[in-house]
DNA sequence: GTCTATATGCCGATAGAC
DNA sequence: GTCTATCGGCATATAGAC
């Protein structure tokens, strides 16, 4: 039996960058901390990581799940329609990046290639988005339709984080109606 | 009359920084890169700022300037509507993207407060734009309308510079529909 | 205004005992 | 699996001569 028992685990770990790097930011982030946070010292971390940029992949892919679970209620919520749905993910969406502004901006805005997520991952979600836009804009239009929504959404909750918007009235509300406008423009056939 | 002739000024610091930033990105700048890259050595930089963080600043000061500046042919451009003027806004503002990614990322996405672009200076920027969406939108909505434009292109561009928007079609074609049905959304009453 | 020399600190990562 | 000890590196910044 080992003289030391076993006190964390890969997972407590990437937890506590993330607290980390919400309450400091991701450039503020060392392994020290990290193991400090843990209650463990700083070497102890290798054998749960192989290093720092495993663990920032690992947080950037845990945060990419934790949003896309975030959608589910809306994606399937019954009786409702489509623009309805979509509105709700979108709104989902947005709520996500304000609870979580660090890592929501550490997923999306990382430039280092070794930490893009998992493609793949993302592949199934893109999927599902694409099916609900496709019964506003058609199924030929879904595609390009999709990727302006989620630009607008993505767009305006990082320019919100960053103070970056120009204040005045409610920006929820703001959210909410450019989101409609966008969505209206591409019901129209042309 | 001094031992040393000068060599360099701030001028010259701030574009060196800012081509190692283009080309190796903003985590991995160094002062001691900025000296190799200015012709000089470290302890020189003091000389003409008073740290790397006022030299951060002077570099996303300098990236809005530029940005700005490259909307100009657009904003002014004669016999043109004002749907045409702000499509070629949008367009010139991805282009710009496109050209300096790296500094774009910097100064829209930088999350130190002491880092922030000072506001008066984009201030005039955002009421040329909005006295143009006004023509397209109303007075009463145009700033709404303006902020869910720029959050749309902004978005698009973060999302195409990390390789996170879906593939497939043309995606400067997919920008400016995504911009059109945008602005379509707005101009009905509502 | 630039230089050399240096202070000081933290970082990520490894070696090896228990 | 955790620890202590340590390596090697690079960072920002300052002191003081020229």
């Amino acid at each position: 039996m080992s003289p030391y028992p076993a006190r964390t685990d890969r997972q407590q770990i990437i937890e506590a960058a993330l607290e980390l790097i919400e309450r400091k930011g991701v450039e503020n982030l060392s392994l020290n901390g990290v193991a400090a946070k843990t209650g463990v010292k700083t070497p102890s971390l290798y054998n749960h990581i192989s290093g720092k940029k495993d663990l920032l992949r690992a947080v950037i892919e845990r945060t990419f799940r934790e949003l896309f679970a975030a959608y589910q209620p809306a994606l399937q919520a019954e009786g409702t329609s489509a623009e309805e749905r979509l509105r709700r993910v979108f709104r989902l969406h947005r709520n996500y990046a304000h609870a979580h502004p660090n890592a929501y901006i550490l997923a999306y805005t990382t430039c280092d290639p070794d930490l893009r997520a998992d493609p793949v991952e993302l592949e199934g979600q893109a999927l599902a988005l694409q099916g609900v836009m496709a019964e506003i804009s058609g199924e030929e239009r879904s595609l390009p339709a999709l990727r302006g929504a989620l630009a607008l959404a993505h767009g305006f909750v990082m320019l919100e984080l960053r103070e970056q918007l120009q204040r005045g009235g409610d920006l929820g509300q703001a959210f909410e109606d450019s989101v409609e406008a966008y969505l209206r423009g591409w019901e129209q056939e042309r």
